[in-house]
DNA sequence: TGCACCATGTAATTAGTTACATGATTAC
DNA sequence: GTAATCATGTAACTAATTACATGGTGCA
C-alpha cells in the first residue's frame, strides 16, 4: 500500500520507491528491497500498477506507473480502520528490568535515549522548515505536516520522559534504595 | 529474554508468562503461545532455565525456574544498547496518503484515535494508582512506573495531536482546498 | 583503477502469527 | 452439562530481514 501510495504522486522505479519511503514516511514505516521488488511485480500481476523498462545507456530503470485498479485499491485500504501499530520497545523493556543490573547500565541507555529523542525534534524542525520553504502548494503537504508534527510530539515526550526518568534512578540511589 | 526477566521474580508456567506479559509489559511488548513455548524449550536446553512438571490432579503444569547462567545472560542483554524499536504506524500512513480520499475518512480515523489515545491515559491513571496502593515496597515498582509514565506522556501526545489534527483538517476544508 | 552510487533481483534465514489439536478444572 | 478458563504444544503460513549475486555509471 505504501508502495501504491507513492506512485500516485508519480511513476517510480523499486529503487526510487525505497528512497522516497525513506524521505517522507521513513519515521514510522520501512521497507527493505527484498520486499519491495517481489511486491511490485505482485502488484503488477495483479493490475495495480504498469511497469515499463527505460533504457538508459546499458543500465535498465523498471518504472511503475499507478492504474485505476491500483488507485481503488488504495482509497478501499484508506478507507478501513488502521490496524494497531505493532508494539516492541526495546528500551522499556530495558527500563522494566532495570532492578536486575546496575543502575548506571540504565541510565545509559536513557542518556542515549535522550540524545536521541533531541536529534529527532531537530531533525522534525528541520523538515519542516524546508517543506514550507520548497513547496508552499502541493496537496499533500498539509497530510505530510501532520505526520511530522506527531513525531515531533512524541520525541518531545521522549526527551522529557527521558529526563525524569534520570531525575528519578539518580534520586532513588540518593535515598540508598 | 522478557521470559527470563519474568522468570526472574519468580518461576511460572509458559501459560503464566503469557497472561504475565500482557500485565506487565503489554503496553510496549506482546508475544504469543507459538513462541513462549518453543522459546522456553530452547532456554533449557542452553541451561537459562529449569523446567518441572507439577501435576496437580490430572493437569500437568511445567513451572520454569530461572538459573544462574540465564540471570547472567539478562544481565549481559541489559548492558547491550536497546535496539530501534520496530516503527510501523498504519493510521500515521493513512494520514500522510490522506489527499487520496474524503476527508472524512481520515477525520473517522483521527476520532478512533483520539478515543483510543484518552482510554491509554486512563487506563494508565488506573494502573499507576492500583500499583501504588498494593505494593509500596517491591524494588520493581520505580522502573514499572517509569514504563507506565512514558506509555501516558506518549497516549497524551497522540490525543493532543489527534485534536490538532482534526482541527487542521476542519479549517482545511472551510478555505476550500 | 577503484569507490560510491544506481539498479534489480533471488535465496536463505529468522521472526512471528494463527489455527489446530488435546484435555483437565471450575463456576454457574 | 456447558461455558470459561487453565494448560501445553505443533504445524502451517505469512512477514520481513539479510546476504548474496550481478552489472552499469560517474568521478577522482
Amino acid at each position: 500500500m505504501v508502495l501504491l501510495g507513492l506512485l500516485s504522486h508519480e511513476p517510480m522505479s523499486g529503487y526510487d520507491l525505497k528512497a522516497s519511503i525513506e524521505q517522507t514516511v521513513g519515521q514510522f514505516w520501512r521497507e527493505s528491497y527484498g520486499q519491495i521488488y517481489p511486491a511490485l511485480k505482485a502488484l503488477e500481476a495483479q493490475g495495480c500498477v504498469r511497469g515499463e523498462d527505460q533504457l538508459q545507456g546499458g543500465r535498465r530503470r523498471r518504472v511503475y506507473t499507478l492504474l485505476e485498479a491500483g488507485r481503488a485499491r488504495l482509497r478501499g485500504w484508506l478507507a478501513e480502520p488502521p490496524e494497531s501499530t505493532s508494539v516492541r520497545n526495546e528500551l522499556l523493556l530495558k527500563v522494566f528490568f532495570g532492578r536486575m543490573t546496575a543502575p548506571d547500565v540504565i541510565r545509559g541507555h536513557l542518556q542515549a535515549s535522550l540524545q536521541q529523542a533531541r536529534q529527532a525534534v531537530g531533525h522534525t524542525d528541520a523538515t519542516v522548515a524546508m517543506l514550507q520553504a520548497e513547496g508552499a502548494d502541493d496537496p499533500q503537504l498539509p497530510y505530510w505536516l501532520l505526520t511530522l508534527d506527531l513525531g515531533r510530539r512524541v520525541a518531545e515526550a521522549r526527551a522529557e520522559w527521558a529526563q525524569h526518568a534520570l531525575a528519578v534512578l539518580h534520586a532513588q540511589e540518593e535515598t540508598g534504595s
